[in-house]
DNA sequence: TTCTTTGCAAACCTTTTGCATATTC
DNA sequence: GAATATGCAAAAGGTTTGCAAAGAA
Protein backbone atom coordinates (compact mmCIF):
# COMPACT_ATOMS: atom_id res chain seq x y z
CA UNK A 1 0.00 0.00 0.00
CA UNK A 2 1.11 3.34 -0.05
CA UNK A 3 0.61 6.35 1.94
CA UNK A 4 0.48 9.13 -1.31
CA UNK A 5 -3.20 11.67 -1.54
CA UNK A 6 -4.63 10.33 -4.14
CA UNK A 7 -7.90 10.89 -4.68
CA UNK A 8 -10.62 8.68 -4.89
CA UNK A 9 -10.91 9.19 -8.61
CA UNK A 10 -7.24 8.51 -10.03
CA UNK A 11 -7.03 12.03 -11.12
CA UNK A 12 -3.78 13.81 -9.10
CA UNK A 13 -3.62 15.42 -5.61
CA UNK A 14 -3.97 19.08 -5.75
CA UNK A 15 -1.79 21.01 -4.28
CA UNK A 16 -3.15 23.79 -1.85
CA UNK A 17 -1.41 26.79 -3.39
CA UNK A 18 -1.52 30.87 -2.32
CA UNK A 19 -3.06 31.17 -6.30
CA UNK A 20 -6.20 28.42 -5.59
CA UNK A 21 -6.58 29.97 -2.44
CA UNK A 22 -7.01 33.39 -3.64
CA UNK A 23 -9.64 32.05 -6.47
CA UNK A 24 -11.29 30.02 -4.10
CA UNK A 25 -11.84 32.89 -1.65
CA UNK A 26 -12.61 35.25 -4.32
CA UNK A 27 -15.16 32.92 -5.36
CA UNK A 28 -16.76 32.57 -2.34
CA UNK A 29 -16.84 35.95 -1.84
CA UNK A 30 -19.32 37.15 -4.96
CA UNK A 31 -22.48 36.08 -5.69
CA UNK A 32 -22.84 35.95 -10.02
CA UNK A 33 -20.84 34.82 -12.72
CA UNK A 34 -17.62 35.96 -13.72
CA UNK A 35 -14.92 35.06 -16.40
CA UNK A 36 -11.59 34.33 -16.01
CA UNK A 37 -10.46 37.48 -17.20
CA UNK A 38 -12.68 39.39 -14.96
CA UNK A 39 -11.64 36.92 -12.08
CA UNK A 40 -7.33 37.65 -13.09
CA UNK A 41 -8.32 41.84 -12.90
CA UNK A 42 -10.19 41.48 -9.50
CA UNK A 43 -7.36 39.75 -7.95
CA UNK A 44 -5.07 41.81 -9.46
CA UNK A 45 -6.83 44.61 -8.07
CA UNK A 46 -6.82 43.29 -4.87
CA UNK A 47 -3.32 42.67 -4.88
CA UNK A 48 -3.34 39.16 -4.55
CA UNK A 49 -2.42 38.73 -8.31
CA UNK A 50 -2.34 35.55 -10.24
CA UNK A 51 -1.08 34.87 -13.66
CA UNK A 52 -4.10 34.53 -16.30
CA UNK A 53 -3.13 31.24 -17.42
CA UNK A 54 -3.31 29.81 -13.95
CA UNK A 55 -6.96 31.27 -13.71
CA UNK A 56 -7.83 29.60 -16.46
CA UNK A 57 -5.94 26.33 -15.60
CA UNK A 58 -7.66 26.25 -11.88
CA UNK A 59 -11.33 27.56 -13.11
CA UNK A 60 -10.88 24.64 -15.88
CA UNK A 61 -10.12 22.34 -12.81
CA UNK A 62 -12.12 23.51 -10.20
CA UNK A 63 -15.32 23.46 -12.85
CA UNK A 64 -13.90 19.84 -13.62
CA UNK A 65 -14.31 18.37 -9.91
CA UNK A 66 -17.65 19.87 -9.55
CA UNK A 67 -15.80 22.56 -7.05
CA UNK A 68 -17.80 25.56 -9.29
CA UNK A 69 -20.39 25.75 -12.29
CA UNK A 70 -19.37 26.85 -16.07
CA UNK A 71 -21.39 28.16 -18.35
CA UNK A 72 -21.17 29.79 -21.82
CA UNK A 73 -22.52 33.43 -22.07
CA UNK A 74 -23.88 34.30 -25.79
CA UNK A 75 -20.73 35.43 -27.03
CA UNK A 76 -18.78 32.25 -26.26
CA UNK A 77 -16.54 33.31 -23.07
CA UNK A 78 -16.67 30.85 -19.78
CA UNK A 79 -18.05 32.12 -16.72
CA UNK A 80 -17.78 30.71 -13.38
CA UNK A 81 -19.05 30.77 -10.25
CA UNK A 82 -18.90 28.64 -7.03
CA UNK A 83 -21.68 26.59 -7.08
CA UNK A 84 -23.56 25.75 -3.68
CA UNK A 85 -23.30 22.07 -4.47
CA UNK A 86 -25.43 19.65 -5.98
CA UNK A 87 -27.11 19.66 -9.21
CA UNK A 88 -28.84 22.67 -10.79
CA UNK A 89 -30.10 24.68 -13.27
CA UNK A 90 -30.06 28.41 -13.89
CA UNK A 91 -32.72 31.32 -14.63
CA UNK A 92 -30.62 34.17 -15.68
CA UNK A 93 -32.20 37.97 -16.54
CA UNK A 94 -31.06 38.73 -19.93
CA UNK A 95 -30.86 42.41 -18.84
CA UNK A 96 -29.14 42.75 -15.73
CA UNK A 97 -27.90 39.14 -15.68
CA UNK A 98 -29.11 38.81 -12.16
CA UNK A 99 -29.72 35.03 -11.65
CA UNK A 100 -31.95 32.60 -9.83
CA UNK A 101 -30.80 29.10 -8.98
CA UNK A 102 -33.23 26.41 -9.86
CA UNK A 103 -33.60 22.91 -9.20
CA UNK A 104 -35.43 20.86 -11.38
CA UNK A 105 -36.02 16.93 -10.56
CA UNK A 106 -38.97 17.21 -12.98
CA UNK A 107 -36.54 17.88 -15.94
CA UNK A 108 -33.50 15.70 -14.79
CA UNK A 109 -36.06 13.01 -15.48
CA UNK A 110 -37.59 13.79 -18.64
CA UNK A 111 -33.81 13.67 -19.73
CA UNK A 112 -32.83 10.55 -18.42
CA UNK A 113 -36.13 9.31 -20.14
CA UNK A 114 -35.51 10.66 -23.38
CA UNK A 115 -32.34 9.73 -23.74
CA UNK A 116 -32.96 6.47 -22.75
CA UNK A 117 -35.63 5.85 -24.79
CA UNK A 118 -33.15 6.63 -27.60
CA UNK A 119 -30.46 4.50 -26.97
CA UNK A 120 -27.69 6.95 -24.86
CA UNK A 121 -26.48 6.09 -21.85
CA UNK A 122 -24.49 8.21 -19.66
CA UNK A 123 -26.35 11.02 -20.60
CA UNK A 124 -25.90 14.73 -19.06
CA UNK A 125 -27.79 18.00 -20.05
CA UNK A 126 -27.29 21.76 -19.74
CA UNK A 127 -30.48 23.47 -19.45
CA UNK A 128 -30.95 27.27 -19.16
CA UNK A 129 -33.66 29.23 -18.81
CA UNK A 130 -33.96 33.19 -20.08
CA UNK A 131 -36.01 36.21 -19.19
CA UNK A 132 -36.35 39.79 -18.03
CA UNK A 133 -36.71 39.70 -14.78
CA UNK A 134 -39.30 41.55 -12.53
CA UNK A 135 -37.05 44.83 -12.47
CA UNK A 136 -36.08 45.05 -16.00
CA UNK B 1 -44.39 55.30 -53.12
CA UNK B 2 -40.85 53.98 -54.00
CA UNK B 3 -39.60 51.00 -55.77
CA UNK B 4 -36.66 49.83 -53.65
CA UNK B 5 -36.81 46.23 -51.93
CA UNK B 6 -36.68 47.28 -48.53
CA UNK B 7 -37.89 44.63 -46.12
CA UNK B 8 -40.80 45.54 -44.16
CA UNK B 9 -38.37 45.65 -41.38
CA UNK B 10 -36.20 48.19 -42.11
CA UNK B 11 -33.13 46.33 -42.98
CA UNK B 12 -31.19 47.10 -45.84
CA UNK B 13 -32.40 44.40 -48.88
CA UNK B 14 -30.27 41.66 -48.84
CA UNK B 15 -28.71 40.95 -52.21
CA UNK B 16 -29.17 37.54 -54.06
CA UNK B 17 -25.19 36.13 -54.91
CA UNK B 18 -24.01 33.24 -55.94
CA UNK B 19 -22.56 32.50 -52.28
CA UNK B 20 -25.84 33.20 -50.46
CA UNK B 21 -27.26 30.59 -52.75
CA UNK B 22 -24.77 28.65 -52.83
CA UNK B 23 -24.29 28.65 -48.47
CA UNK B 24 -28.53 27.91 -48.52
CA UNK B 25 -28.42 25.02 -51.13
CA UNK B 26 -25.74 23.30 -48.89
CA UNK B 27 -27.37 24.06 -45.74
CA UNK B 28 -30.66 22.62 -47.26
CA UNK B 29 -29.12 19.60 -48.33
CA UNK B 30 -27.24 18.46 -45.30
CA UNK B 31 -28.96 17.30 -41.60
CA UNK B 32 -27.31 18.40 -38.95
CA UNK B 33 -25.25 21.67 -37.65
CA UNK B 34 -22.25 23.08 -39.42
CA UNK B 35 -20.14 25.64 -37.83
CA UNK B 36 -18.75 28.11 -40.40
CA UNK B 37 -15.45 26.76 -41.21
CA UNK B 38 -17.06 23.29 -41.63
CA UNK B 39 -19.46 24.87 -44.43
CA UNK B 40 -16.85 26.77 -45.97
CA UNK B 41 -14.86 23.57 -46.34
CA UNK B 42 -18.14 21.90 -47.79
CA UNK B 43 -17.93 24.50 -50.39
CA UNK B 44 -14.50 24.49 -51.28
CA UNK B 45 -14.89 20.66 -51.75
CA UNK B 46 -18.22 21.06 -53.53
CA UNK B 47 -16.13 23.07 -56.03
CA UNK B 48 -18.28 26.14 -55.14
CA UNK B 49 -16.18 28.12 -53.32
CA UNK B 50 -16.68 31.24 -50.62
CA UNK B 51 -14.31 33.36 -48.53
CA UNK B 52 -14.38 32.67 -44.76
CA UNK B 53 -15.68 35.95 -43.93
CA UNK B 54 -18.46 36.01 -46.42
CA UNK B 55 -19.82 32.53 -44.79
CA UNK B 56 -19.29 34.02 -41.55
CA UNK B 57 -21.65 37.12 -42.53
CA UNK B 58 -23.57 35.64 -44.67
CA UNK B 59 -24.48 32.78 -41.33
CA UNK B 60 -25.03 36.04 -39.19
CA UNK B 61 -27.03 37.42 -41.73
CA UNK B 62 -29.31 34.30 -42.20
CA UNK B 63 -29.65 33.78 -38.51
CA UNK B 64 -30.76 37.01 -37.68
CA UNK B 65 -33.69 36.86 -40.31
CA UNK B 66 -34.76 33.84 -38.95
CA UNK B 67 -33.70 31.80 -42.01
CA UNK B 68 -31.54 29.58 -39.58
CA UNK B 69 -30.74 28.31 -36.64
CA UNK B 70 -27.70 28.99 -34.62
CA UNK B 71 -26.09 27.56 -31.03
CA UNK B 72 -23.02 27.30 -29.64
CA UNK B 73 -21.39 24.32 -28.98
CA UNK B 74 -19.67 22.95 -25.33
CA UNK B 75 -16.39 24.40 -26.58
CA UNK B 76 -17.88 27.70 -28.44
CA UNK B 77 -17.89 27.52 -31.86
CA UNK B 78 -21.30 28.87 -33.19
CA UNK B 79 -23.06 25.72 -35.47
CA UNK B 80 -25.68 26.36 -37.67
CA UNK B 81 -28.29 24.61 -39.41
CA UNK B 82 -31.40 25.70 -42.04
CA UNK B 83 -34.60 25.61 -39.02
CA UNK B 84 -36.96 23.19 -40.28
CA UNK B 85 -38.88 25.66 -37.93
CA UNK B 86 -41.00 25.17 -35.00
CA UNK B 87 -38.79 25.34 -31.33
CA UNK B 88 -37.04 22.25 -30.31
CA UNK B 89 -33.96 20.98 -28.76
CA UNK B 90 -31.15 18.05 -29.13
CA UNK B 91 -29.77 14.94 -28.12
CA UNK B 92 -26.53 15.09 -29.02
CA UNK B 93 -23.43 12.10 -29.00
CA UNK B 94 -20.24 12.96 -27.12
CA UNK B 95 -18.51 10.65 -28.71
CA UNK B 96 -19.69 10.77 -32.86
CA UNK B 97 -22.05 14.19 -32.68
CA UNK B 98 -24.93 11.97 -33.98
CA UNK B 99 -28.07 14.08 -33.07
CA UNK B 100 -31.43 13.19 -32.41
CA UNK B 101 -34.01 16.07 -32.63
CA UNK B 102 -36.54 16.42 -29.74
CA UNK B 103 -39.71 17.40 -28.91
CA UNK B 104 -40.34 18.62 -25.24
CA UNK B 105 -43.71 19.65 -24.66
CA UNK B 106 -43.54 19.13 -20.69
CA UNK B 107 -39.97 20.96 -20.46
CA UNK B 108 -41.60 23.29 -22.85
CA UNK B 109 -44.39 24.23 -19.96
CA UNK B 110 -41.87 23.60 -17.14
CA UNK B 111 -39.87 26.52 -18.17
CA UNK B 112 -42.37 29.44 -18.44
CA UNK B 113 -43.83 28.06 -15.21
CA UNK B 114 -40.54 28.13 -13.56
CA UNK B 115 -39.93 31.44 -15.14
CA UNK B 116 -42.79 33.22 -14.25
CA UNK B 117 -42.96 31.59 -10.88
CA UNK B 118 -40.05 34.22 -10.43
CA UNK B 119 -41.40 36.88 -11.89
CA UNK B 120 -39.46 36.86 -15.24
CA UNK B 121 -41.85 37.29 -18.24
CA UNK B 122 -40.50 37.15 -22.54
CA UNK B 123 -38.84 33.39 -21.01
CA UNK B 124 -37.10 31.51 -23.45
CA UNK B 125 -34.49 28.82 -22.53
CA UNK B 126 -31.36 26.68 -23.76
CA UNK B 127 -31.32 22.86 -23.65
CA UNK B 128 -29.12 20.06 -25.02
CA UNK B 129 -29.17 16.37 -23.89
CA UNK B 130 -25.83 14.65 -24.12
CA UNK B 131 -25.02 11.00 -23.61
CA UNK B 132 -23.36 7.97 -25.79
CA UNK B 133 -25.06 6.85 -28.74
CA UNK B 134 -25.89 3.62 -28.97
CA UNK B 135 -22.73 2.51 -31.84
CA UNK B 136 -20.30 4.49 -29.24
C1' DT C 1 13.95 15.18 -3.54
C1' DT C 2 10.08 14.51 -6.43
C1' DC C 3 6.11 15.89 -8.59
C1' DT C 4 2.85 19.68 -9.21
C1' DT C 5 1.95 24.45 -10.13
C1' DT C 6 3.05 28.94 -11.72
C1' DG C 7 4.17 32.66 -15.04
C1' DC C 8 5.29 34.32 -19.17
C1' DA C 9 5.11 34.51 -23.86
C1' DA C 10 4.02 32.39 -27.88
C1' DA C 11 0.69 29.65 -30.22
C1' DC C 12 -4.11 28.61 -31.36
C1' DC C 13 -8.75 29.12 -33.09
C1' DT C 14 -12.73 31.14 -34.11
C1' DT C 15 -14.67 35.30 -35.41
C1' DT C 16 -14.48 40.21 -36.92
C1' DT C 17 -12.91 44.08 -39.62
C1' DG C 18 -10.69 47.28 -43.19
C1' DC C 19 -10.41 48.09 -47.71
C1' DA C 20 -10.08 47.57 -52.67
C1' DT C 21 -12.56 45.06 -56.09
C1' DA C 22 -16.51 42.81 -58.10
C1' DT C 23 -21.55 42.38 -58.36
C1' DT C 24 -26.34 43.26 -58.03
C1' DC C 25 -30.11 46.22 -58.66
C1' DG D 1 -24.16 54.41 -61.48
C1' DA D 2 -25.00 53.68 -56.65
C1' DA D 3 -25.17 50.67 -53.01
C1' DT D 4 -24.15 46.17 -51.33
C1' DA D 5 -21.36 41.98 -51.18
C1' DT D 6 -17.02 39.57 -51.61
C1' DG D 7 -12.17 38.22 -50.67
C1' DC D 8 -8.11 38.66 -48.64
C1' DA D 9 -5.20 39.49 -45.14
C1' DA D 10 -4.70 41.54 -40.81
C1' DA D 11 -6.60 42.24 -36.19
C1' DA D 12 -9.16 40.77 -32.26
C1' DG D 13 -10.64 38.12 -28.53
C1' DG D 14 -10.61 34.36 -25.55
C1' DT D 15 -8.20 30.24 -24.33
C1' DT D 16 -4.37 26.88 -24.41
C1' DT D 17 0.35 25.28 -24.28
C1' DG D 18 5.61 24.81 -23.83
C1' DC D 19 9.00 25.39 -20.79
C1' DA D 20 11.97 26.87 -17.11
C1' DA D 21 11.63 28.41 -12.45
C1' DA D 22 9.21 28.15 -7.93
C1' DG D 23 6.72 25.73 -4.53
C1' DA D 24 4.22 21.93 -2.05
C1' DA D 25 4.49 17.43 -0.08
Amino acid sequence: MSTETTSSKGRPAQRVTRQRLAIRALLTDIDGFRSAQQLHEELREAGDSVGLATVYRTLQAMAESGEVDGIRTDDGEMVYRQCSQGHHHHLVCRECGRTVEISAKLVEQWAQTVATEHGFRDAGHEIELFGLCSDC
